[in-house]
DNA sequence: TTGACATCTGCACACTTGCTCATGTATTCA
DNA sequence: TGAATACATGAGCAAGTGTGCAGATGTCAA
């Protein structure tokens, strides 16, 4: 159960959901990443650490480039799910 | 989006997965999640505040007890896959 | 080689978070 | 009424977290 939380708690930040979100729509380089959620190369850097050690997302390497992916087939449904949640129940 | 890491966000702490998932089984009075999760009625109380203002669990008043139930339908979904995934994707 | 580029990582710091403690409110029972 | 119970809430603190900065590594092109 702690690992389930350490899953939950791992897209329970800003940076990261959009960050799998961005993968959501195919592999992205980490400078590409960087300008899409607004925030600079080496703090992406360090969630797509967190990401990687949880296995959520894989790399593949080339060249100087870094690619990012989903490593996940559950996390897409999760995001889904979640979002239809959102959508569904609006806040207070 | 912000919305969506806010959901996870309040699932990612192992105190509020417990409540959660004992929540699973039906409602529970506040004191009785406190002995389940092993923490002070006080802690319990301000996790289901959190929970409480996401809309993720709703309150039934009777006399002096407050029994709290999920209030949601997506959030078992969730907690069902995340254990699924947990358990087929073991840690490095 | 030299330089530019893409990424990674250690460090520091501001900020957040979950808990305990103390107190307050509301209900039940004697 | 008074005391006990169940819960809620605000303050404060220790611990954790996300980000920028600086520097290191590795790659490509000239």
């Amino acid at each position: 159960m702690r690992d389930v939380a350490e899953v939950f708690n791992l897209l329970g930040d800003p940076t990261r959901v959009r960050i799998v979100d961005a993968l959501t729509h195919g592999e992205r380089c980490v400078c590409d990443l960087a300008s899409l959620v607004g925030l600079s190369e080496s703090a992406v850097s360090h969630q797509l650490r967190l990401l990687r050690a949880a296995r959520l997302v894989r790399v593949r390497r080339a060249g100087r480039l870094a690619f990012y992916a989903l490593d996940d087939h559950h996390v897409v449904g999760l995001l889904r799910d979640t979002c239809r949640h959102v959508e569904e129940e609006p806040r207070a």
